[in-house]
DNA sequence: TCGCAATGGTAGCGACTCGATACAAATCAT
DNA sequence: ATGATTTGTATCGAGTCGCTACCATTGCGA
């Protein structure tokens, strides 16, 4: 009747998702926070915040609308397409993220080995993304592992994005893409 | 700076720990209720739940309080100690268990061979056990798993519990309990 | 056996979550 | 042009969840 694993991730989950309440900031928050220190600059949108999440519009709306109050957050208009709004963290958003304690989610998994790590992971990774598949998810994914990024353009800036048709910095690569595709 | 592994797990609990908004219940409510129909009689108290979901009082003393408006649980007082409060499913309860469709939990682990299975569950179960043990929380367990579990003890009832000096039926068995202690 | 800490639980507050519905604006396809 | 799609916001209601108080009951030590 009740499967082991599947409690156990159960358990797990609730501990990791409900770890967050520090600083005056909510676990949905801070997770929001992390995501846009890490994502690219095409992918810092209220829209990518969303699939990230794997929540609702709304919901993500009034995150962000926290964050903006507390001014961990600014919003930008972009030129080219004014229903998209840009994302970015302040200064004291990125002060805030340096000051957080270790995650319940890092405590963990710092107990394991390097053999434990390599052995899980790609576990993790495939339901992880067999998962958002099915529910027509996007993956996400590092730039420079994407299938469109093009190692060493030549052409001024380091690299380049081909699906976008854009340079990108070495910072860039590092970034999480929402348009990530896997090479 | 981002650790890949620890990202992967904390994007999976969130799917996990948000998954359950069906037939007017709520993810905690669907985990309290599952709890309920897997643990004994010694383990379905508010304070076993508190320690079982890894909230605070209130809010498990909340979470029940919803579930019995919506008579899917019921109260009752314990005689030996008046403190205690003992929960148990209603019929409703556990036609509403039954009904529920698969858990995200469920599907992703329904993905996984057998020995990816065999491979992940004893490390999930040390990352768990750890983090709980580092917050003062009991680890739960079957109750047949136990070192107080005393199999076939001949005196009338399958089984025995030598901790609490009770007799146990085989369904009893099979249950989670609060008290459990490896063996 | 008295007093007092520990245990198990509830009450109420405030900020937030989150799905749902409705809506507005910009863009895209035909 | 014009209707569908995309992107985001507004609002609502139920619930989550940590927090501080608070109340019984129980257990323990002097």
């Amino acid at each position: 009747m009740t499967d082991r694993l599947s409690d156990l991730l159960t358990r797990t989950a609730r501990l990791i998702a409900g770890d967050g309440y520090w600083a005056g900031l909510k676990p949905a928050q801070w997770q929001a926070l992390r995501y846009l220190a890490a994502a690219n600059r095409f992918s810092r949108t209220p829209g990518a915040l969303t699939a990230w999440l794997g929540q609702t519009k709304g919901t993500v709306s009034q995150t962000v609308a926290a964050l903006e109050r507390k001014g961990l957050v600014e919003r930008s208009e972009d030129r080219d397409d004014r229903r998209l709004v840009r994302l970015a963290l302040t200064p004291a958003g990125r002060a805030r993220l340096a000051e957080a304690p270790e995650t319940v989610a890092d405590a963990m998994t710092a107990g394991l080995t390097g053999d434990e790590r390599a052995a899980i992971e790609p576990l993790l990774a495939r339901m992880l993304t067999e998962h958002l598949a099915q529910r027509g998810y996007r993956p996400f994914g590092l730039c420079a592992e994407c299938r469109h990024f093009i190692r060493d353009a030549a052409d001024g800036a380091p690299h380049r994005c081909g699906l976008l048709a854009l340079p990108l910095s070495a910072e860039d690569a590092g970034a999480i893409c929402i348009e990530q595709e896997a090479a």
